[in-house]
This record gives C-alpha cells, sequence and structure tokens, in this order.
DNA sequence: CCACAGGACGGCT
DNA sequence: AGCCGTCCTGTG
C-alpha cells in the first residue's frame, strides 16, 4: 500500500507510481472527471465529489475526510493493486505491449459502481465520448440527487430505481436518442434481480457475458465493458472498432473478427486480459493507429 | 445531401 | 449461425 498523508483537510497519497490521471481518465473507461486546471481535475463517485491534485508525484484528495477515502477512493482507485507486477508480466517478451505500457504506464482500471457502469455503457454505444459525457451530465443533472459539496449543481449518478421509474418520455430531454428505451428497461430490470451478481463474478467468461446480456441494449461489447470498469473480472477483453485496428496491425496481421481476437487475448494475456485491453486501447487510439 | 461515430435489436435467410 | 436494415443525435 502507498503512503498516506494527512494535511489539514486535505489526504495525500505519496509516491504514487503507476498512476497519471491523463491516462486514467481518458482511456475510455469514465466519463465523469472533468479536468479543472493543468494539475486539478474534479470528479464525482457515489455521492461524493472531490478536487484533485496531481504533482507528478503525488495524489491530493482535497477536502477529503479518512472514512470517506477509505470508503470510496481507495477501492475506486484500485489502490491496492500492484501495477508493477502486471506491467512486468504482460511485457515480458512482448515488445508491443512494453511500449503500449510505456505510452500509458499512468493507466489503472477504476472499480466503478455497477449500474452506473451499465447505464453509461448503453449510452456510449454509437457515440463518441464527447456526445457520451454531455449526455451523462445531462442523466445527473435531471435525475441525480443534490451533492452537498460547496459547488452548485453537482449531482450523484442517478439510481436505477430512480431510472426505473421514469418514463420515455421524461427521458427523452437527455437526448440519448434511441438508447433511452435500453435504459429505462435495463434500470427496471437490475431493480427486479434479473441479474445474478455471481454469475456474474464467478462464472467463465461466457457465462458471465450471457447474463450480463440479459439486460436489453446490452451486447458483447457493453457487456465486456461493465465486467470491466465495474471491477467484476478482470479476464475480460472487450473488442471495438480501435482494439480490433490495434490487434490488427500489432499482432494478428490481418482484420480478425470479435471472436478471433477475444480467442487471442485470452491465450495471450489471460487473467490479466482487461489491463492488455487498456494499454492497448489507450495505445491505439491516442496514435490512431490504423487510421 | 450523405457518411459515420468506441453497437444492438429483430427479422430474415 | 450469419447477414442486414434500422435506430436518435451530432459532427464533418
Amino acid at each position: 500500500m502507498n503512503k498516506l498523508e494527512r494535511m489539514e483537510n486535505d489526504i495525500i497519497v505519496k509516491d504514487f507510481k503507476h498512476f497519471d490521471p491523463v491516462h486514467t481518465f481518458e482511456c475510455g473507461q469514465c466519463f465523469r472527471w472533468k479536468r479543472t486546471g493543468d494539475n486539478t481535475w474534479f470528479g464525482v463517485v457515489k455521492d461524493l465529489a472531490v478536487n484533485l491534485e496531481w504533482d507528478g508525484k503525488n495524489l491530493i484528495f482535497h477536502d477529503t475526510r479518512e472514512e470517506d477515502f477509505l470508503r470510496i477512493w481507495y477501492p475506486y482507485f484500485d489502490l491496492d493493486r500492484d501495477y508493477g507486477e502486471i506491467k512486468s508480466r504482460l511485457q515480458k517478451d512482448d515488445p508491443v505491449m512494453k511500449e503500449a505500457i510505456a505510452f500509458g504506464h499512468g493507466i489503472r482500471l477504476l472499480r466503478q459502481e455497477f449500474q452506473e457502469t451499465v447505464i453509461s455503457f448503453l449510452i456510449s454505444q454509437n457515440n463518441g465520448i464527447p456526445r457520451i459525457r454531455k449526455i451523462i451530465e445531462s442523466l445527473a443533472q435531471h435525475f441525480g440527487e443534490p451533492i452537498n459539496c460547496g459547488i452548485p449543481d453537482i449531482k450523484t449518478f442517478p439510481t436505477c430505481k430512480r431510472l426505473a421509474g421514469t418514463s420515455l418520455d421524461e427521458l427523452k430531454i437527455i437526448r440519448a436518442g434511441y438508447r433511452d428505451k435500453y435504459i429505462q428497461k435495463a434500470a427496471q430490470q437490475i431493480c427486479s434481480g434479473e441479474v445474478n451478481m455471481d454469475i456474474l463474478k464467478n462464472g467463465d467468461i461466457t457465462q458471465s457475458r450471457a447474463e450480463m446480456k440479459k439486460l436489453f441494449g446490452v451486447g458483447d461489447k457493453v457487456a465486456d465493458c461493465v465486467l470491466l470498469f465495474s471491477g467484476i473480472r478482470y479476464d475480460i477483453f472487450p473488442v471495438d472498432r480501435w482494439v480490433r485496428r490495434v490487434m490488427a496491425e500489432l499482432y494478428l496481421g490481418h482484420e480478425a473478427s470479435n471472436e478471433e481476437v477475444n480467442a487471442f487475448a485470452a491465450e495471450k494475456f489471460g487473467a490479466l486480459a482487461g489491463f492488455a485491453q487498456q494499454y492497448l486501447f489507450y495505445y491505439a487510439r491516442e496514435k490512431k493507429i490504423g487510421m
């Protein structure tokens, strides 16, 4: 575990390795972090909002109580995982991965709230990141609960209970388009307990995916993103256009189906497939590989 | 006007 | 099992 230090109302993670907010917040896993300055970021997680400061070495959580740090931020930032170990295993005998890791060395997989991740990635389909962020912000503004953090109009991500009781007509306001019926129905399904969390965690990948795909609007891609980005399982390799491109160009040497890419990743990266996917995805997108 | 964006559904073969 | 038209909205 990293060294923690308290400074007045702040909590500082000292000499924090394997982290860079640019990498972690812009690798496509989350949508609610906003850069507020050269070294500062603002984010909302569960019922908390925080101003973060990153000086290149230390991560400062401003105005944060220790109990909130332990309850929310410690798990969220995946602080008890040894990324050094993961990186060295992934890049052993793999020059491609070595370069991708050097490029996105500050990526960590955030452990995000399950319901929020489902709704967020339903919204993500057929959409670019700026619009996803806009819709999610609107969703929070209209249906979330206010957070008492000194800044006006900061809202929680709405619960599925709230969304389940929202009419399609009301949902139109967020301009999610045809996805609003997915949001409503999936929220209702989650509330009625249709998804067995034990299968998501402990089934094999196929069972786990099938369980996710009970939710209306969830296909392979969204299923995999939710499983990985809410910290349910890490042996999962979400495949989208970018990942297909980077795998074709850097590993396979030919265009491949999603199934082929998944099979290759499972064989090559195994239990660490999710981490591999994030390094490769970020590398591919920032370097515009295959474009 | 059209193509397409970090997909999925539903109906068809 | 695989293919394909369709779906909202915004941007180029």
